[in-house]
DNA sequence: AATGAATGAGATTTCATTCAT
DNA sequence: CATGAATGAAATCTCATTCAT
């Protein structure tokens, strides 16, 4: 008996993954603001009805694909964090900003998001989690990397700086994705650094003795 | 003859800036997706038709808007750069992400023209131009404040971080706009320290002998 | 057998009723052009499908809650007949537009039949008989208060006088429901006075004679 | 100068009147509800944006329809005011009743109006301003007929008798247009009597002496 | 140069009903 | 019989832009 409905529950669960990720497909093609609900819905294989039985509107959609992509970003730190090279820490924000070039969307989601609101009850809970979960990847590296004073509040600061990356030179008229990247990846290594660097004199002064 | 001329274009200009006051007022009113040129041309006290013979459409106008905040910052960051206090990189930083708090039409803005790209030709050009102007005075206050290697670079660095904090935390839900300043003016203090002490171990690392 | 038999039948009509029921129950919370299936559905603690098992459709259901209220209406004329009382008549038809007061689906579900149309077959025959039903208590009072010539022509004037009264005031816009009611009864009254008074002159008129 | 301004208002009112001329026109041909923007734009030949540039949505739209059906009622009556013969009064109750009968549509707004409300601010204004007019009509015809107390609480009741002629009877599932009509304006017939007379004894009952 | 009415494609959302399990 | 997910047509309303006056 729990199986029968165990099987439900999953399918239904297997029907919402879809519609998720077949928008999620949708928005790394196009603008996710243009993406309309028909699209999805024919992309996906099901009804406009459909989507609207698994989600209350598109903002809950919305939502669902960036929790998503933010539980794929957790991974990608996990991983980035087990490397035991020097440049561990370089690259573990490399990995980061390598993950906003390819996946605009979910960068794309966070400003709208934070900027624009709309975001209530449930909702909101959903989204501190997910960023929860990734400040305690980010703390951690910076731990690993040395920093030991004010490790959240650090850990919030280059949250910011390299999400600052994005907004202020991806898709920057005029230059090629590639050109991009470029630059994206050399102020990511500068930023790294001057965390890095930040830290040692602050263990300097905290411990001048040495 | 001349002065006939001259007459109008001022007139002209004065139109044109008149409906791009306007159009701010409304902006930080309200989320600027939400204004319509109908408002615009209401608040403003002309007709749809006159804003389209000033500006190209609403992206023309939105440039128009952005760039005129940017001169705003600018003339501020000069401010802030006379400041000859031990303080006054933070301060320097500071006075931008208090601009941005208190101007977030010019954020969204900037995140719209770099997310959604939309700019051509023309308009790329005087983004540009403005943003150098920006990055200039950033320099410059680095320079101030003892970082001298690689400044252009630390520049953008920097440019990204302080927006970095808006675009994570600007009207993150469930905050109250003092809430998120005083979280803003904190990341920012630690992103002014963080770059400040790491220009000193730069400095020592890159060139102790000489 | 014939018990497990009637014993389904009986269950049949049971779940039948628990649906009417609950519907009427939320018809008299919000218009009831506003309640959806699933809204019935899940207040019933039902499916979706069972509601379709036991009527053809919405309009079915509609149907009988309307009847169910028909009878109600019906029993309650039968009470406010027997009322002995000098001013019985009077009495009959403020209970009848208090009923309509106090259940505008009743009301606003004639409507719809009367007005959209809409009803077929069988569908008919019901509301033929519940209006029936209606009217010969509507004639009975007639009759205890004098009226004995054309009393069943009489007895659709009055009919559609009462309910002309709720159509022509029930939630007037800007009124609020007490106003609302006293308006009613205060024209439930004028109304019955002149059926009343017009019955007797009536028969002057025909029998001066006497 | 007042010319051409009042040329362009003259233009506006034109385009304002064939849309709802246009409107009412459908609306008589089915169920008032079932008429979409889509269907009114394109028969009256512009586009859907135009109905809104025009009225701030359908709920406008249908009130100056009905509106315009309420004075058009009022001219009506006021025809059938002059009326000198002995039957005036009946066939004044006849000219609203066979009016309602040609124009399902002006009663089944009124009782959206009034059965679901919805009416706000300046639409209520306009709505009690036109059924002060109706009621006017109303009692004037009254007191030719010989009604000389409680005019507008008899205007009230009659009127709302009148209305629940239609809302009792008309579309009578089964029944055919032109039995409807008949009874209609048998049971019409009905009212005034009772109300004429009515008036009879009541002067009776107040004046015994004479 | 100013006006502002007209345009119309297009988006989101609702919900009665069906039907396979 | 009960279930309830899927369906998909259809409806209202928005708004940047145009263009004749």
């Amino acid at each position: 008996m729990r199986t029968l409905e165990q099987l439900k529950i999953e399918e239904r669960e297997t029907r919402r993954k879809l519609i998720a990720d077949t928008a999620r497909e949708l928005f790394s093609q196009k603008q996710f603001r243009e993406v309309t609900v028909r699209e999805i819905a024919k992309a996906a294989g099901v009804s406009v009805g459909t989507i609207y039985n698994h989600y209350s509107g598109l903002g809950e959609l919305f939502l669902d694909v960036f929790l998503e992509s933010a539980q794929e970003i957790t991974r990608l730190m996990d991983k980035a964090i087990e490397d035991e090279s020097p440049e561990s820490f370089r690259r573990f924000c490399r990995a980061y900003v390598n993950y906003l070039n390819d996946n605009m969307t979910f960068f794309q989601m966070m400003s709208l998001f934070i900027l624009e609101g709309g975001l209530y009850g449930e909702a909101v809970d959903k989204l501190n989690h997910s960023m929860r979960s990734l400040m305690d990847r980010i703390e951690t590296a910076l731990r690993k990397a040395g920093i030991q004073k004010d490790t959240r509040a650090s850990a919030h600061a280059l949250f910011s700086a390299l999400n600052g990356i994005m907004i202020s030179y991806a898709r920057y008229p005029g230059r090629t994705p590639e050109e991009i990247r470029q630059h994206s990846l050399r102020l990511t290594d500068k930023i790294a650094a001057t965390f890095e660097s930040g830290s040692h004199s602050y263990s300097e002064n905290i411990d001048p003795q040495r």
